[in-house]
DNA sequence: CTGAAAGCGCTTACAG
DNA sequence: CTGAAAGCGCTTACAG
């Protein structure tokens, strides 16, 4: 293994001082057209690269974007919800676009923060990323904030949160999944799914449900909730719950894809035909979404989008530009779960 | 926004030399126990981190893996294969509880590789991942290789390849899903996917297939295969050129489940039932190939462990330890597109 | 147990 | 266009 070569070795093969060396590496035209070709040969033959702990120092900036994937601790450990993991490989894309790195941590919500400090000092800044308890981090954005870190999140618009954040239209696709299901002449409908303030995206998912259901003149009381986090057993229990307690509907919104294939996973062990008998739609538009039997009507969530805005949002905050919350549109995505004849 | 506060803002509030900032903070036994606790207790007022860069410089290690992602340009820009989406979620839970952080990058086989060593400078260590014509980037390795810097590549075991590879048994993988098509009694095969050199696991997973049906009397040359990388697209079109043909078999071997999807696709619009006129079997059991209808007989790679196992092999390398390729076993997961009983 | 000092490898004003 | 020098914020021998 050679000693990694520095900037003064090449000044020393090439005859010029080491200032000149950095300066024809970073394409500076101050340097002499061929002095910087010839450093650069030099550089190119000894696989040399800049030293970027040195250089970050120096510049006091690190060319470096920290995403940080937050969990519910309930989740099964050894997988990601797949809408995430969608959405991590648009961020890398995304970032290698604009030059940035992307440095990915996780991060249970029982942890202490302590990750997010660190990763500030490794990253210009930080994207959030994830389902989980919204109400127990809030304090920790407002920390971030006041630090002065840059960070963008994926997840609910909500009035005064600290920071910014872009996500989708919660409320729009929940209203669109309960007209459409509603004009197909579903009548008694059922949520599964958390629906309070420490789940805002399901929170305003349900929401948009029951608004666009009024509207119809189905009261919100007529129609039942369950709870459930966004993983298929937790979605299967809740399915099952509900034929344990002889809830009865025509049609189920599930908070998530994942819900919704665990609901599918229960409803198969009973006669009840799908969407014959009960309707069920997911949220999400997950890969696996389109191959369920039957293929589940969804919300699709831009991902490629998504994580291109992200990235994007977070650049311009870095460099100190306005930037402000976005709201994505939601997009029906109509298969055979609900009885479309689609 | 504050400005960040360094070693020497806390020696100066603690009434130490930034020395003793240092040690305390590192929890140095060096350190006084009560001017220790005294100091991070100020450090955490002020939510000081250690500048990373900074320290990185001076020990000259980063506690950072980097994650190259490489893909066939041709395949679908939006989005990654899935298997190796999973590995990605698992590479990272591994670097998180080894206290390391991940350095996540793309890279198009057409690119220089100046990335590698870029990242050799940021990280202690890489993970190559991806599918891709291996010979183009064999020469790659050498040259890393030759750099000293530290790696371990997930894919097919080779002779004398440069570096440590962690990879799953293709040629056995192969090999069982040859029986299991045999015993069920299908006689006359297809391979889909490329198999030569320049993609070393589809290959493996062919010659498996090709040894084991030998053993039953069936010679090589009667067995027909056809080119395709990993996407759905590319299956499909190798489906229909198949049809196009009047190529008739019993039984597809396809080299991933991305191609088994693309040829179930192309296969729903012909009269052919699966499995009764045809067996369609896949690889990798991706989420959706348990989905698929019919759910698609595919082999399983233990994402999980493989990610482990990778970050594990690599940190030992890093630390001069001893460290060897390992070839994971292959799991036959068998379901309903081969016509099992089960 | 603590402090003064060197130095990690760069970038960039400053001077020419 | 080029060079000498300072300094980014740490860690760690060295000296006490």
């Amino acid at each position: 293994m050679k000693e990694k070569a520095t900037s003064f070795d090449i000044a020393h093969m090439a005859g010029v001082s080491q200032s000149t060396v950095s300066r024809a590496l970073s394409n500076s035209p101050l340097v002499n057209k061929e002095t910087r070709e010839r450093i650069q040969q030099i550089a190119r033959e000894l696989n040399y690269k800049v030293d970027k702990n040195a250089s970050n120092l120096r510049k006091q900036k690190s060319t470096t974007i920290a995403l940080l994937l937050f969990e519910d601790p309930t989740s099964d450990d050894s997988m990601i919800n797949p809408f995430f993991l969608s959405m991590l490989g648009s961020i890398t894309r995304a970032c290698a676009n604009a030059g940035y790195d992307l440095l990915v941590s996780f991060q249970n919500l029982e942890d202490d923060w302590h990750a997010e400090f660190e990763d500030s000092n490794k990253a210009d800044g930080i994207i959030l990323l994830g389902y989980g308890d919204y109400l127990s981090y809030r304090t920790k954005l407002t920390q971030l904030e006041e630090q002065g870190t840059h960070f963008v999140r994926w997840g609910a618009h909500d009035e005064d949160h600290p920071g910014i954040s872009i996500g989708c239209d919660n409320f729009q696709g929940g209203f669109d999944i309960a007209n459409h299901l509603y004009n197909l002449g579903h009548r008694k409908f059922s949520f599964i799914g958390d629906a309070d303030s420490h789940a805002p995206e399901f929170l305003a998912r349900y929401t948009g449900f029951i608004t666009a259901l009024k509207k119809h003149g189905i009261p919100a009381q007529d129609i039942s909730q369950v709870n459930a986090i966004s993983t298929e057993d937790s979605g299967s229990e809740a399915m099952q719950f509900m034929l344990a307690e002889n809830q009865f509907v025509d049609a189920i919104f599930c908070a998530s894809d994942l819900i919704a294939i665990g609901v599918l996973r229960a409803l198969r062990k009973t006669s009840l035909r799908i969407p014959e008998d009960i309707a069920v739609v997911g949220y999400d538009n997950i890969p696996v979404s389109a191959f369920t039997s039957p293929a589940l009507t969804t919300v699709q969530q831009n991902t490629k989008k998504a994580g291109e805005l992200l990235v994007e949002t977070l650049l311009k905050a870095i460099n100190k530009e306005d930037v402000a919350d976005y709201l994505m549109p939601a997009e029906l995505i109509i298969r055979q779960s609900c009885g479309s004849k689609k």
